[in-house]
This record gives C-alpha cells, sequence and structure tokens, in this order.
RNA sequence: GGAUAGGUGGCAGAGAGGUCAUGCGUGGGACUGCAGAUCCCAUUUACUUGGGUUCAAAUCCCAACCUAUCCUCCA
C-alpha cells in the first residue's frame, strides 16, 4: 500500500508499527458553531480509507479529539449568553448527529479536550523540565527554537519560520513563534487547576496529550486538514518528540485538501461556507460523500450546483443498476463477470494512496458494463455484481439504504398495471406508476416486462 | 518574501515521451402508448507562455507568467 506522507513529501509503502494494527488519529472540530463541508470532506475522507483499510484485514483503531475548550468558544458563549460548556455540549451533539447522518460512524472513540487536563498538565510538565517549555506572566510557552526540527513537516527551516513568525507577542514571551500551551485565566474564563495557577490548555497541546494516552509516543497515521500542518501540527510534533526523543509522532501523515467557493476556501471570515445541515436539505448524504470523494483527496475541490447535481446523477445511476440488478431472477444469460478482477482491481487503486477518485471513474464504468449487458445477465452473475458492489460500498456508503417493502403488494399492483395497460387505461396504469414513485418505488416497463426498484 | 499544490477541450478532470482517458453538457438516433432507465453515433488535431533536449513532448530541462493554500484562528 502507497501513502503520500506530507513528512517528507513522497509516496512511500505502508507498514503498520503492529503487525494488522494501525493507530490513526485525526483532527477533529472546534465545537463552537454550524459545521461546514470541509469538515464533511476530511471526516468523509477519513471514514472511506479506515472502512477500508478494515475491509482489508486491519484492525483499526480510529481516535479523533474534539477542541471543547477554546478562545472562539468562550467568545461565542458570551456573545450567547450562555457557558462556554454549554455552547460546546451543544455543538458536539450537532456534530455527532451531523456525522451521524452523513455515515461517518468508522471513528473508535471521539475525545473531549477537557477530559484530558491532567495528561495535558503532565505533558507541559514534562517539557518544562526538559527546558523545552518556560512559565509567563500569562501561560506556559514552548520554545520553538529549542526543537530542531521544527519546520520539518512544512518543509520550512527553522530561521525562515522565526523570521516569518506573525504570532502574538507580549511582554514575556521570548519569541513570536512560539505557541502557548497553557493560558493563565482571565477574569470571567472557565479555568482548571494546575501548577501555574488557574487557566486552561492551549490548542496544540490536548492531541497530544489524548494520542499519548491512548497510543503512546508514536502512532501509524495522523490526518487532517492541509490547513493545520502549520502550525498545529508542526507544534504536535514538537511537543511530542521534545517529551519521547523519538524520530516520529506519527510515521504518515495525510492531508485533505480545502473545499473552495469561487476559488477561495470555505471559511467563516469570508462568510462563504456551506452549512453541512443546509445542504441535506437538497441532497442526500450519499450525494454529499460522493461529491466530495470524487476527486483527489490532496487536492482542493471547487464546490458548485454542478458538481452537487452531477453526483447526484451518478449516485443515482449506481442505485439504479444496483436495484435492478436485485430484480433480476432468470437464469438466461451469458453475459459473466470475473469477480476476483474485478475486486483486485478495486482494491490496488485504494492501495494506490487511495484514489477514490479513480475507484469512482472505474465504478462508473463497471456501471456502464453492467447497463450494455444487462438483458444478457443471469441471476447468478447479477448477484456477483451486487457482491462486488457491496463490497465497494462497505467503504464508500454511496447506496441509499433500501427500506422494508412488501414486495408482494407492489408485485400485484404491477400485475394491475399491466393489464390496464394492455387495454389501454394508460390514465389509470399512469396514475398506478405515479402514485408508485411518490412512495419511492420507481417502474420501468422494457417490452412486455416491467421491472420495479426502490429509491430513497 | 518563504513553503506547498496546481495551470489540459464549453465545464470537471486522468495521463507523465510516440496508440486522441473518462464524466458532464450539447446535437442526433434506437427503445417506449407515454415516461423512465438504458444503449448507439456525433461534438477528434485540448494541454499557460517563451526557449531548449529528442526522430518524436501535456509529458523531460531552463526561464517567465498566472491561481489557490499556509506562514494569526481554521477541516
Amino acid at each position: 500500500m502507497i501513502i503520500h506522507n506530507t513528512l517528507g513529501q513522497r509516496d512511500e509503502v505502508f507498514k503498520e508499527i503492529n503487525k494488522n494494527r494501525i493507530n490513526i488519529f485525526v483532527c477533529g472540530p472546534t465545537v463552537q458553531d454550524d459545521f461546514h463541508i470541509g469538515h464533511a470532506r476530511t471526516n468523509i475522507f477519513f471514514d472511506v480509507i479506515v472502512k477500508f483499510l478494515r475491509a482489508r484485514g486491519y484492525s483499526v483503531f480510529y481516535l479523533q479529539n474534539i477542541t471543547d475548550i477554546d478562545d472562539k468558544i468562550i467568545r461565542r458563549a458570551k456573545d450567547e449568553n450562555k457557558s462556554p460548556g454549554e455552547i460546546a455540549e451543544y455543538y458536539y451533539n450537532e456534530y455527532l448527529r451531523l456525522m451521524n447522518i452523513l455515515r461517518v460512524n468508522s471513528v473508535t472513540y471521539y475525545a473531549r479536550a477537557t477530559l484530558y487536563i491532567k495528561e495535558i498538565i503532565s505533558q507541559i510538565r514534562r517539557m518544562i523540565n526538559k527546558g523545552y517549555a518556560y512559565e509567563t506572566s500569562d501561560g506556559v510557552y514552548f520554545n520553538v527554537r529549542k526543537f530542531k526540527d521544527y519546520g520539518k513537516l512544512s518543509n520550512q527551516n527553522l530561521n525562515e519560520i522565526i523570521e516569518n513568525a506573525r504570532g502574538v507577542i507580549n511582554e514575556d514571551k521570548k519569541h513570536p513563534e512560539d505557541f502557548a500551551l497553557w493560558k493563565k485565566m482571565k477574569p470571567g474564563e472557565p479555568y482548571w487547576e494546575s501548577p501555574w495557577g488557574k487557566g486552561r490548555p492551549g490548542w496544540h497541546i490536548e492531541d497530544t496529550a489524548i494520542t499519548e494516552t491512548f497510543f503512546g509516543y508514536e502512532y501509524d497515521i495522523h490526518g487532517g486538514g492541509s490547513d493545520l500542518i502549520f502550525p498545529h501540527h508542526e507544534a504536535e510534533i514538537a511537543q511530542m518528540r521534545s517529551i519521547s526523543n523519538r524520530k516520529y509522532l506519527a510515521r504518515y501523515w495525510i492531508h485533505t485538501g480545502m473545499v473552495n467557493v469561487n476559488k477561495e476556501k470555505m471559511s467563516k471570515s469570508l462568510k462563504n461556507y456551506i452549512k453541512i445541515k443546509d445542504i441535506l436539505k437538497d441532497y442526500s448524504p450519499e450525494v454529499l460523500r460522493f461529491a466530495l470523494i470524487n476527486s483527489n483527496y490532496n487536492t482542493s475541490i471547487e464546490y458548485s450546483l454542478e458538481l452537487m447535481n452531477q453526483s447526484r446523477e451518478s449516485v443515482d445511476k449506481i442505485n439504479t443498476i444496483y436495484n435492478k440488478l436485485k430484480s433480476i431472477n432468470s437464469d438466461n444469460g451469458s453475459f459473466d463477470i470475473n469477480y476476483d478482477a474485478y475486486i483486485n482491481s478495486f482494491n490496488n487503486i485504494m492501495e494506490n494512496n487511495f484514489d477514490t477518485r479513480r475507484l469512482i471513474t472505474e465504478l462508473l464504468e463497471f456501471v456502464g458494463v453492467l447497463n450494455k449487458n444487462y438483458e444478457n445477465i443471469s441471476y447468478n452473475t447479477a448477484q456477483k455484481a451486487l457482491k462486488i458492489l457491496d463490497y465497494l460500498n462497505s467503504f464508500l456508503d454511496i447506496l441509499y439504504g433500501s427500506k422494508k417493502i412488501n414486495t408482494d403488494i407492489i408485485d400485484s399492483l404491477i400485475l394491475i398495471r399491466n393489464e390496464l395497460r394492455k387495454n389501454k387505461f394508460y390514465d389509470l396504469s399512469d396514475l398506478i406508476r405515479k402514485s408508485l414513485q411518490d412512495a419511492g418505488i420507481y417502474i420501468e416497463d422494457n417490452g412486455d416486462k416491467t421491472i420495479w426498484y426502490a429509491k430513497d
């Protein structure tokens, strides 16, 4: 399996630390506001690859943090006259709700930052003891200049980082590029007790505290949006490695590209973001998943209505053939497919840096082959094709869920409808078709044979 | 200014020295009572610019231009 590793910027053969086990950590959101398509992209992508890795036999521990304390949460709480805890709780639940709808259900454990204060303090203390961190009047900071590999992930050298640093400088903070590990409480802010007085953790420290708790010093894969490479992931590496003295925090770093609107990154400040909950009013979760994985994960996606509409057509197409295959019950038909060849080919594509776009291209070609030969497919072949589609769906999750349907009733309605058609009572036959369609049952007349399938 | 990723037909997007990917859109056709779904044909000399290497270059080299992202919080 090949993974493009941000660390080193090259394709590498994947080798797990412990045989057949993979520990993966992906940066989760700050639970402070509604979630947008950018969040969806990253989470759907990692959902797909974790499901794929599991399908390939790996035991995967997928860990994600939830930032439930941070400046923005505090500000938001003030604006809305609520407590930061209330804001965090609300958006945390909203996040889980949306992820569930989007079928992002591969995460083994969501770790909330505020539940790991003890571990955070322990890490900061070790950094201070080793001389990597120092206390000031308003917090504890990491001394970036002490960690020589700072900048290695984002391929910048330390001197340039120091030159370009735009970080906030205050009185006794040593350098602008130093980042906060602990922020001392200001009046009215939430706090936890620490050796440095009341306060709260900085942003970067929660992730290493959480990953150390579950995975130890090192783990296999770290993921996140590409906007987190610097400084967030750089900071994580500096923190953990300064404590562990190891060569790595994570062996492989995978970063997802941004979702753009009008060629600009979707972001709060530009007010150009599309909320997940809004897009779900017009498009199904399956269509959104498809739209977001139908591209190379590390390039940016241009969001547009056209993208969504095209995705819907493709998803419909895949679902239609899937449902039509299910209705095949004849033994006639000479067309055959090579199950193993297809599965191997699809696996190879995924194992080449999770090339979901190419996978979808091949999947649509497979659908095309099935359509071309549809009249010539026997029950056995149909079952093989369905098995292939089910396999792909086990990690793509783009097939509409099938409802519980009383097939006998539909069959008899179709029988009646065909009698009406034979006698040219088209108004009535069309009415039956229309009302079935309203109930999500689609009918197709192919000569003397009528097939039906359900669609959400 | 530095780092990263790019600039391919109406649009989206593969390809990485020589056989015009593919999808969408558009036009036409087949099938159908109509519809739907599906299929077939057409839309064939696209690769930012300027140099160079080569028998041959989107593809390699050099230069330039342009775009996005990061360098402050961000998935």
